[in-house]
DNA sequence: TTGAAAGCGCTACCAC
DNA sequence: GTGGTAGCGCTTTCAA
């Protein structure tokens, strides 16, 4: 019951053909005949023989192994991105190989374990990046991508949503739905994400001769978000739209909006996202949120990483995915002439 | 730029000892002196060398990678047990790779492909289950193990919850609410999930005399859950306790119910889930439900994977997780002098 | 404790 | 088109 794995020779020695050959019978595009691949092929099945790409990546030097951070699955947007993620990496012969970081987000401890598994390439979602793991990356040159985050310095590629267009927007949208009292409900504040979005929101209050009248911090955290939005009802005169730096943490306010203050969201207050995650769409939020399309961005972060890895592409680029206002009834919308700010 | 990465060999060279004791100094428990294993480990940061773990398998003859089989993200559910899973893995050295099968659900395309990795072992989740596919993996000795899904014929090791307990405790709940017509959504009608959950539902209902009134499939889908609710709403004389075979499906029978029927979930209409996923306490849904912990699930496929993998493991196991009945609000409550079901 | 040497399973290069 | 051969970077004997 222990059998020992079949082995190239062992399927060359049934085939009556040299190992080199069953080798190419399993690699598209060698010079084989094809009835000799068909035989050599036939062997292999009937010995349940499979390539062991440990060995091939040991001497092709490419792993065609991805290593993926990601956390916060609990905030839907994450798991999406990680399924969307892997089956386009696999459309173009990639595997994912995931990392977990724990609750502290750092992802340094993996970064060894990471790089001894000699990945073609890292994509970090919701990972706290150091700067030294990007140049440990560099260093022996596995290229590093960022989804969904930058960094201040822009060293390192990332794929992101609009999130200052978005902001803006959004603002706009608010602004043009006759609010008075706008509020901010941030993520993490060191996240490129939340403050691009609460820069964009800003910009268009601005820009109106208004400004944010209370800001909390929900840390992308469920139940932190969830407090964050007592503080904010508790107010003697309480805000009248609420935009949230992602969608997580606006299901969490509206929850404590309506269950515990008994508001009715998009008619005594309005609460707005970022995301579009599918719970968004969902009979019980119909959340107003802006959209960030995953499969776009996933498409687009395994085209990057792909030029990375072929050497196409070697400096650093940002790009930024298009989204749209999914206008929904958590807000209360402005008349029908309301066009969105031009980009 | 494009520097090589370094070899042990480099770090030999450099640090002026044999290959071997690179490789000695990076094995835990090898015999090498303190200062030699020092003064080798000083040397290879300065180079930023790290083992290469493709190489280690190749003659370690095991991978430490773990193929992780996973689909219906959209179903908190999975995420959480990804991330349990993999963290709990990476615990004890081990890594996911992951694999994310088609809308299909089938995992045969990606049989070969997983193998080919030289994975320790395989855990299916949420992915149906061929045969042929457990067949391939006892021929090579890659242990299965099917997380929240069972195979007919008991020939694969599973990690479940009480589906049967689960199904039984929720229909003598709901009996004891006083409810009249029992309702049951299936979710796919060949997961053994479903058809336990259903099985321990009906055994309730049975005990007491009573039957299902109404039964509709959901085929684990959002908005097939959604239509199905519909079918069942519309009805006459509507069900008054529904018992959905997952979360998932329950929120979205309870969407139906409150925003296309207007009906008082909890009170004009019991809904009860299977999982108790983050999104069940939520204040929008406070879901009543009964409970598969996550993390005792994942430890316990560790703990398996482990065995099996060591070889303490040979026969098939099959693990029952208990959970229990989280009573929440979307279902009206029997008397205080209600007790669940002896297991 | 240390070094030399064999070889894990495969690809790639070389002749033929 | 085919077979021989040299390694990929490492662990693991085996002597010293």
């Amino acid at each position: 019951m222990e059998r020992k794995r079949p082995t190239a020779y062992d399927v060359a020695r049934l085939a009556g053909v040299s190992q080199s050959m069953v080798s190419r019978a399993f690699t598209d595009g060698a010079s084989i005949s094809a009835q000799a691949k068909e035989r050599v092929l036939a062997v292999a099945k009937s010995l349940s023989y499979r390539p062991n790409m440990i060995a091939r990546s040991l001497i092709t030097q490419r792993s065609r192994l991805i290593g993926v951070a990601m956390s916060y699955m609990e905030n839907q947007f994450y798991p999406t991105v990680l399924e969307e993620l892997s089956r386009e990496f696999a459309v173009h012969g990639y595997r994912v190989l995931l990392f977990t970081p724990g609750a502290d987000g750092n992802p340094d401890p993996l970064l060894d374990e990471i790089l001894r598994f000699q990945v073609a390439a890292v994509v970090l979602a919701s990972v706290r990046m150091t700067s030294h793991f990007a140049e440990e990356c560099a260093q022996v040159n596995v290229p590093v991508l960022l989804f969904n985050r930058r960094t201040s310095n822009q060293a390192v590629s990332s794929v992101t949503g609009q999130n200052i267009v978005g902001g803006r927007t959004i603002g706009s949208f608010l602004l043009a739905g006759g609010h008075e009292r706008f509020a901010f409900v941030a993520g993490l504040e060191d996240s490129s994400t939340s403050q691009e979005r609460e820069e964009g929101f800003g910009a268009a209050l601005q820009a109106a001769g208004k400004k944010t009248y209370r800001r909390e911090v929900g840390y992308y955290d469920f139940s932190a978000a969830q407090t964050a939005a007592r503080r904010l009802f508790s107010s003697r005169e309480r805000p009248d739209a609420v935009f949230c730096a992602n969608d997580h943490t606006a299901i969490a306010v509206m929850g404590v909006a309506q269950s515990e203050f008994g508001l009715r969201v998009g008619e005594e207050v309005s609460i707005v996202g970022f995301d579009d995650v599918a719970l968004a769409a969902w009979p019980s939020f119909q959340l107003t949120t802006y959209s960030q399309p995953v499969q776009t961005m996933s498409q687009r972060t395994v085209q990057l990483v792909q030029a990375f890895v072929e050497g196409r592409l070697t400096t650093p680029v940002h790009d930024i995915v298009a989204g749209e206002l999914m206008i929904r009834r958590s807000a209360r919308r402005p008349g029908n002439d309301w066009k969105p700010p031009a980009a």
